[in-house]
DNA sequence: CTTTCGATGGCATTGAGTGACATCACTATA
DNA sequence: TATAGTGATGTCACTCAATGCCATCGAAAG
């Protein structure tokens, strides 16, 4: 049997996810996380752009997943039916492993630094799908607000699904976020482009 | 005439602003901007959580319009109108200067790490208006989603405006990109997929 | 004049992140 | 087998952001 050596960057993300629950990720330094993984600082850099990026590391395959997705929809379908198709690629990537997705929340949410690098990453995934619904023949602004509604329908059901004690699947709470959105924003009782102003009464 | 002396804080964004503008943004460290300032990078921290917020100081008071926009709005307004209502606000927060956003843009998007400060301060935002939102009846998941709308909105319609050349107003691009968001997730092709939904026919 | 208090300066320290160079393990090839 | 090459890692030195602690200065109040 040949010892399988794990590589280093799976090294380092464990003995990180170890330390960040042990203590916080505030209070686990670089050196303590290239302790435990038996490297040192210099190579964590030489994998992780900074020390946040190791809690990070699965956005490229999301993305990747997502983006597939959208261009294997068939060509008939419009901008709702590709957000459809990537809503679902990005539901399938987590799976229905809720435990492990609430632990590193746990971590993210605890921690400014760590939101703002969540935060970019689901803009990079916008902006990704933005262009790739251009590339179907999406003009702007649609492209751009189809991607970020669908980010954001993804955002709230992930914390919905998450949150909840229910058996709801993540599908299943996406679908219904996507249909809440279709209610508040198509329903409305104002002529287009009118405004309310503060009491008309 | 009483010669008026700046307050610590606008001589340090003054002095940033030049700096980052003359340099940039990474090529500029914080003893710069104290030196150019006439005080001490000491000084700095004491006024600014780190090097970033010089650049993001207007955004309490961007939220409190807004959020005030929201209170203020007639009481048989909808989510809908409360977006509407949110949207005015921030735009009359920018006024039509779009010289100086556009010069703070291009500063804040040529830098990663300031991306990212603007990111989650975007979601502060949201996360404000859903709560606002909630405070006037609506619910969840109702209320993150609106919140989430209106600000995706926004801020495909900011970038419009800053980009394009022609004259409209911000107002205008906000309440056309509005449409378009209605016409995008209000009109779609179920039969193509296997969603849940309320007995088609 | 002295006391008080808020703002600032000075100093030392920690920790993230980088550049330059050395070293080690492994592989291809003469 | 020997050797040269290649990629990953280690070592060292350094810059810079950020914070804690204490000293200092100046204005206002007594």
């Amino acid at each position: 049997m040949s010892r399988w050596k794990p590589n280093a960057e799976g090294r380092f993300r464990a003995a990180a996810m170890e330390l960040f629950i042990e203590r916080s990720y505030e209070q686990t330094t670089v050196a303590d996380i290239a302790e435990r993984a038996g490297l040192t600082p210099r190579t964590f850099f030489r994998h992780f752009a900074d020390k946040r990026e190791v809690l990070f590391n699965g956005s490229a395959r999301l993305q990747e997943a997502m983006l597939n997705a959208v261009r294997i929809a068939p060509a008939h379908a419009v901008a709702i039916d590709a957000i459809v198709a990537a809503l679902e690629a990005m539901v399938a990537f987590f799976g229905d492993d809720r435990a492990s997705a609430r632990l590193r929340r746990s971590i993210v949410a605890s921690t400014p630094e760590l939101r703002e690098r969540e935060l970019i990453k689901l803009a990079t995934l916008s902006a990704t799908l933005a262009e790739a619904l251009h590339a179907r023949g999406i003009n702007e602004p649609d492209a751009s607000l189809a991607a970020e509604a669908a980010i954001a329908v993804f955002r709230v059901a992930f914390a919905q699904w998450l949150d909840e004690s229910e058996m709801r699947s993540l599908d299943e709470i996406v679908s219904a976020s996507l249909d809440r959105l279709r209610a508040i924003v198509g329903n409305n009782r104002w002529d287009t482009h009118r405004r309310i102003k503060p009491d008309d009464k």
